[in-house]
DNA sequence: TCGATAGCAAACAAGCTGTTCAATAAAATC
DNA sequence: GATTTTATTGAACAGCTTGTTTGCTATCGA
């Protein structure tokens, strides 16, 4: 890709992301977000073709970075739980763009968009947890409810200030779903 | 409240969750409701501060419905699960403009809204589960991740097209729970 | 009946969106 | 190093949305 390019991406998405530290998502307007950047208005219309697909764009990469680093090294480990435990580590670190988002006003919007995806993302991952399940429950159910218990925690964890080590609110989500 | 305050009021309401079945939040313009509720333009601003004031009165309306109906009637009953089977059966009630918005395109914004002002209005009835918490488990982690499992049931619900009855729904809720 | 209140249409400034254009700068290719 | 291709820029633009104001009319409650 193209140095400049690469260089008003990336301008672009670190504008978007303060701006979405600061103010409801909703609030924020194309013209905020290129004048943080220092990017015309015309390249900004030509990388994004509206607000929405800037925020969409900038879900699937933060996303996809949660995954692709540990996506390999996840079959390595033997202990059924070592999958959330990289997670909630990744996701806790400091200087990580999720948890800067995840502590802003449009914690609601990721968090959505987290739970949205995460079925997929996890993949057969989820099967660590088969024999909890009770056989009465439907499978999509269930799928549906370990997602759900895995976003709720992030958020109380984040909204809780991060007192828990990664070990243990990842002991408290396998206790709890 | 005058006669015409109450129609204009309704009109808009109306009007607006027409539109929330139709397209998403962001998408629905002052003009469209107004167009719909065939109400002035002054006189919705008479109203309503903004778009956003107006999403959020609808809100507490339906909320407000919802546990105004059952709340008195919740401590007669003795299945600790009664509560939610009461939740589960006026959410799938055909009529109920809930339903209608959680099939629309914008369930998440309802859903949202729903799981934040679920732990407050379901108050001290949460101890029902009480006897099932893990002691290693925070009380408010634990009240997070009831709301939670619930709102989740009822998404998979709503989006299943409603096949379970409110019996069976209940008892995959309290399973998961 | 009558004063108070709510509604209306129309017009308004201000702001935002998404597009276009010619000019310029930087990259890639030869 | 010269040339072609590509990205960026600023400015201008029509069109739409917002929230307010105005003068006037219809309806309400007493």
């Amino acid at each position: 890709m193209d140095r400049r390019q690469k260089k008003t991406r990336t301008a672009i998405f670190e504008a978007f992301i303060q701006l979405l530290g600061e103010m409801d998502y909703a609030r924020i307007t194309v013209g905020q977000v290129i004048d943080r950047a220092d990017v015309g208005r015309a390249t900004f219309y030509a990388h994004f073709e509206t607000k929405e697909f800037l925020l969409k764009e900038l879900c699937r990469e933060l996303f996809d970075h949660v995954f692709e680093d540990h996506g390999s090294a996840l079959f390595q480990c033997d202990a059924p739980d070592s999958v959330f435990l990289h997670l909630f580590q990744h996701i806790g670190r400091n200087d990580s763009n999720i948890l800067r988002l995840l502590r802003g006003r449009n914690n609601q919007l990721f968090l959505s968009y987290f739970n949205e995806n995460l079925a997929g993302a996890l993949g057969t991952r989820l099967e660590v947890f088969a024999h909890r399940r009770d056989s009465r429950l439907p499978e999509d159910f269930w799928l549906d409810h370990i997602c759900a218990t895995f976003t709720q925690t992030v958020r109380w964890w984040v909204q809780g200030g991060l007192v828990q080590t990664p070990e243990q609110i990842t002991e408290y989500f396998m206790l709890a779903v």
